[in-house]
DNA sequence: CAATAATAGATGAAAATGCATCTATATAAG
DNA sequence: CTTATATAGATGCATTTTCATCTATTATTG
């Protein structure tokens, strides 16, 4: 019923490790005039994402939206254009998303100050073998 | 500069992790009528604080708040009646929280749900060396 | 086929959050 | 001592997030 003392302090790194970086990250992108971190995640799928397009459902469910949540800032990114819609044929109730060259432009000035701010922090985890094994612990917690 | 691809698998697990079992965990406390998760954590630092309770910014300070929000939070948890001010007579700016006995029961009853749900999710990481490496790479992340 | 339930997505209203700024007190420097 | 600077905390305002609900379409069931 209640988590043993190890478990507990797991789920305290995890939370506080998670917003202090999230936070640091965030300011740094805001203060540099890109968009917000959250906006990073979308463009990515979207990217990797094979050429039909995702569906803004499958992007929630990656990515662990809410869904209004997630419709709000599509909507904000198709305003900035660096997202567009399209009518999905298979089912009228749905949309498809497809990232911009802009899109992917903002992406990747993004990537410049988010990926050299995770090198910074996960850095710090600097054997490997404890890189490997507290990747594959966390992988757990997703499923 | 950049990131390592076993250095971004870290940074996203510990995202993704975080987001889900945070949101399921804020998501069960409302539907039992209890506050939300962040109250937690206020309420536990003050319960756990020796006798003369804890200032605004050291609380900010432990738990990586924005202290403008921060701030509105006290003002809730003041206004439930879970914390109470007092003036800090060593400097007149600040002030010295404290948690009423309502703000203990409160802590108590949500531990009952997040106790359940930490356990609930973290368990699954069931070796327990790799929960103890875990626990130490991502308390380097905080520092 | 008709009726019911489920799903994709949008939206109004309320709450939380972040940012900039403001007040008041404390500390440092001339 | 006086002025400049830093810190604790509050607050107005804009943006974001959530919750509940709504519409439209699809899937299911009798």
């Amino acid at each position: 019923m209640y988590p043993t003392k190890e478990e507990t302090r797991l789920w305290v790194a995890l939370n506080l490790s998670q917003r202090k970086i999230y936070r640091e990250m965030d300011t740094a992108l805001k203060t540099e005039g890109l968009p917000p971190l959250r906006w990073y995640d979308v463009l990515w799928e979207l990217e990797r994402a094979t050429c039909g397009g995702l569906r803004p459902y499958e992007m929630g469910q990656k990515l662990n939206f809410e869904q209004s949540n997630l419709s709000r800032l599509l909507q904000r990114l198709v305003c900035e254009g660096l997202v567009e819609e399209f009518v999905y044929p298979d089912d009228g109730r749905g949309k498809v998303l497809q990232i911009t060259a802009r899109g992917r432009e903002v992406r990747k000035q993004m990537w410049k100050i988010y990926g050299s701010l995770i090198h910074k922090h996960i850095s710090k985890v600097s054997d490997q073998d404890d890189m490997a094994t507290a990747v594959s612990a966390l992988n757990l917690l997703i499923g």
